[in-house]
DNA sequence: GAAAAAAAGAGGATTTTTCCTGTTTTTTTG
DNA sequence: CAAAAAAACAGGAAAAATCCTCTTTTTTTC
């Protein structure tokens, strides 16, 4: 980690205008100067291939088309573990925030924030290590505090996830099961392994679980 | 409509990360300035009557929490016509799109373009009066030749808001009707006036239509 | 206050969803 | 290869959702 000024900082965002506007605000903070942006994972692993020089900070958005924020945290976390990570996102959402910092987030900000924040955020995020809200705190504890369900839910596999995306539309089953070449009553059985598994009562749950883990939208 | 820069420009985005940041990205082009940015429409109502002069042209976010960018767009129609207003949005909707067209939005952007396509933008509705993409165009023809269906659909009522929330959540129809004290027949009397009115198939699109007005998260 | 419009409610039927308990087929693994 | 595990598939039934047409009650409007 370097101590002096300038610090590096990479972007990761695919809203260009967002990523500039973010860029220019940076680079108006004396100590801060962004050496690149990328608008996807998969993009920013190649910035970093190529790059001389690594960023001491990442921000990193987490709605993504291409690899989103979650997936690449984990590639980050693995590849670059000392590259400080600060996730940026629009939603307010307890349970992304959660994942994020434990796949190695430093940090986790939402973009209505104000820059001084930003600012402070990062400044902290350089000396401590971490910058971490009252907020993110709060959910944290409370993260611990409930027992660690063995749901693994973060681990859909393919066909499931395939699956809840087209139940999230205004197929029928039967359709689902045309689409995916596969017998209504297999469909049936992933329902009803989705209902357990998640904890869900009908079919507007899961579309409800589809929206809060980025399946779609 | 002045016709020499600086052309002044007003910024509507409840995101003040955003908002700064573009202030700052706008501010570099030498041609335009940043008047003032407001967090939502009423924010922007008061900022116009206090502000000595008026922005050329204003930066409309449409998704905020406290009064949208349709509901601005409309009071802006009527109160300042003479102000172009380009349109800011996340998401590529296609029916927002032309509601903002029609209630007098100037152009239409997403926030993924770059910042000459905003630089170039802001030029040409200063110039011209109005900045439409090839996309806009294409919307607007195929709204055109869809005959006007008097649907009114942004006129919910208060009670077939209510029940879309609710038709959002896990609960059957049954408890929708105890919660909201009528009849589970008036309950389905609900259901099928909004599946017709909003041409839906099943209860998953009503809640995919609550996600995509903002009615929920 | 009578007519019109809107809101609430109902009967009755079909389709879809949901649930429970299985069997068969395919894949994985020691 | 044989045993175990996972995936695919089924029968049958109850619950919920959907659909269509219609009546009653309440509110609005002239």
């Amino acid at each position: 980690m370097k101590t002096k000024p300038p610090y590096h900082i990479a972007i990761v965002d695919d809203h260009a205008l967002f990523a500039k506007s973010l860029e220019k605000l940076i680079d108006s903070f004396e100590e801060f100067e962004v050496v690149f942006h990328a608008i996807n994972g998969l993009d920013l692993q190649n910035k970093l291939k190529v790059s001389e020089l690594l960023p001491d900070v990442i921000l990193l958005d987490i709605n993504m088309p291409v690899m989103n924020g979650l997936e690449t945290m984990e590639w980050l976390s693995g590849q670059h573990p000392e590259i400080n990570v600060l996730a940026l996102t629009m939603e307010d959402e307890e349970s992304l925030m959660i994942k994020m910092i434990r796949k190695g987030a430093s940090g986790y900000l939402l973009k209505d924030i104000y820059p001084d924040v930003l600012k402070a955020a990062i400044f902290e995020v350089i000396q401590k290590g971490f910058y971490y809200t009252e907020k993110v705190n709060t959910a944290l504890m409370g993260a611990l505090h409930t027992k660690e369900k063995p749901v693994e839910n973060s681990k859909l596999k393919k066909k499931e996830i395939t699956f809840i995306k087209l139940a999230s539309t205004e197929m029928t089953y039967k359709e689902i099961a045309e689409e995916m070449n596969l017998s209504p009553k297999t469909i049936d059985g992933y329902r009803q392994e989705l209902f357990n598994k998640l904890e869900l009562k009908n079919r507007v749950g899961l579309v409800l679980y589809a929206m809060k883990n980025n399946l779609i939208d």
